[in-house]
DNA sequence: TCTGGGGTCCTAGGACCC
DNA sequence: TCTGGGGTCCTAGGACCC
């Protein structure tokens, strides 16, 4: 132990979306609620008072009677909402901490090796000043490694009221009893299917999975386990990275707010799917060099026809041009549609993408011209100081017959000017 | 009528090369 | 009697995460 040991804290908000709809509705702090998927699907946040009545994934359609008699109140949800609130929340652990990688829209590590111990008033200090900056509680893991501090997290928001919401677990003493009374498939990285493997060898709890041999993990199953198992142990095996590195793939799918029939309105829905798509592309500096058109039929209803089909296109050559990855894209739907189905939802999928200057040009192929490049420039910049979709490729329309229903929407109260409070 | 969206990493297996 | 072996690259699919 000559190395100075890691020290890592998760911070995590506590029913991240229900939490944002509260924070505007004080009236509304006694009031169980939940938030639906786009399309108002299925539920994807529950406050703490509502989990008792409805499960994650349940879809409402079926549960509305369900949420009247306990007198749950459904939103839509509100991603823009959620995505200002979450900005406010990393600037506030950005400001306490040396370092941190935000990992989710709820979720960030903060790396505070070096910093001196005790390390449970650090968590009550951020803890409090996200409260009283943003209006959201959240909760705060700490241990010498990841996969720990989010089991520390874990513990903070079951145990909330013993713990105060932080939970400290450098200590060894106090870390092997928390493995102890940890179930494996609490710890992350442990998923379902895992789940069933280890309790069949008789690894039931966080504990026993640390106890395990990581070898023998290796060999079974997978490197990933292996790592697991050794960060339950105490040894980083996960790096931790600050820098929001380039993605690899971009997707941009949805439902469509009711069955297509006909290739005309898919046509619109590809066209905006691939146009957000490439913003996305064009925000990481990214080129593509392939573009996946998927489109699928509901899966659930019995009596109609399936299918789900998809068609990887090659793009001429690395390019991030909305215009050009449009009319392949297209060109991509007309091969996968078919007449006779009822669909219910398109992807767009960006795949191989590079950095500029890490490929090759084609001598006989070209490549992407200046002029493209400053079409697409003045395009985003024109969006950038006039709201999304002021300008936009003529295939995309403003407000399409298929989109989403979000009936329950709550006001953007953060991101709009028309909809700020007002103070009587 | 109505069941989300956006990712990552790993492995196995085939093709191909020397 | 005898049927190599190692390496790389690519793709599909599984599992997991929030």
């Amino acid at each position: 132990m000559s190395e100075p040991s890691n020290v890592y804290a998760l911070v995590d908000c506590n029913s991240f979306y229900a939490s944002c709809e509260r924070v505007f509705r004080p009236d509304l702090a006694k009031v169980p609620i939940v938030v639906l998927s786009n399309n108002d699907g299925c539920v994807i946040a529950r406050s703490s008072d509502a989990k008792p009545f409805v499960k994650m994934g349940e879809p409402y359609f079926q549960i509305k009677e369900r949420l009247k008699q306990h007198g749950i109140l459904a939103f839509s949800s509100n991603y823009a909402l959620y995505g200002d609130m979450s900005q406010r929340v990393m600037a506030v652990i950005e400001g306490l901490v040396p370092a941190v990688e935000v990992y989710s829209i709820d979720e960030a590590f903060a790396d505070l090796t070096g910093m001196a111990p005790p390390f449970e008033p650090l968590g009550q200090q951020i803890r409090s000043r996200v409260q009283l900056y943003t209006g959201l509680p959240v909760g705060v893991g700490i241990a010498g490694t990841r996969t720990l501090a989010k089991l520390a997290n874990h513990a903070a928001k079951r145990w909330q009221r013993q713990t105060g919401g932080v939970v400290d677990i450098t200590d060894s003493v106090r870390r092997d009893k928390l493995l102890k009374a940890c179930e494996v498939s609490d710890v992350w990285g442990v998923g379902r299917r895992m789940t069933e493997h280890l309790i069949r060898m008789g690894i039931k709890t966080a504990w026993d999975l640390a106890q395990a041999d990581p070898w023998t993990l290796r060999k079974r199953f997978s490197v990933v386990v292996e790592k697991t198992a050794r960060e339950l142990r105490g040894t980083p095996c996960l790096e931790f990275e600050e820098m929001t590195v380039a993605k690899q793939e971009i997707c941009c799918s949805r439902m469509f707010g009711h069955r297509l029939k006909n290739i005309e309105p898919i046509r619109e829905a590809v066209a905006t799917y691939t146009a957000r798509a490439c913003e996305r592309l064009r925000a990481q500096g990214s080129l593509c060099k392939k573009v996946r058109v998927s489109i699928r039929t509901g899966m659930y209803n019995s009596d109609e026809p399936k299918l789900a089909t998809s068609r990887v296109c090659q793009l001429p050559y690395p390019t991030d041009d909305t215009r050009l990855i449009t009319k392949v894209a297209m060109a991509g739907l007309e091969e996968v549609f078919s007449p006779g189905y009822a669909f219910s939802k398109a992807e767009v999928l960006l795949l191989e993408l590079c950095q500029r200057g890490e490929f090759t040009d084609d001598m006989f192929t070209g490549a992407q011209t200046a002029t493209s490049e400053k079409v697409m420039q003045v395009f985003d910049s024109i969006n950038a100081k006039w709201g999304k979709g002021t300008v936009r490729p003529c295939g995309v329309p403003v407000a399409p017959e298929w989109g989403m229903r979000r009936e329950l929407m709550s006001p953007g109260y953060t991101t709009r000017l028309d909809q700020l409070w007002r103070v009587k």
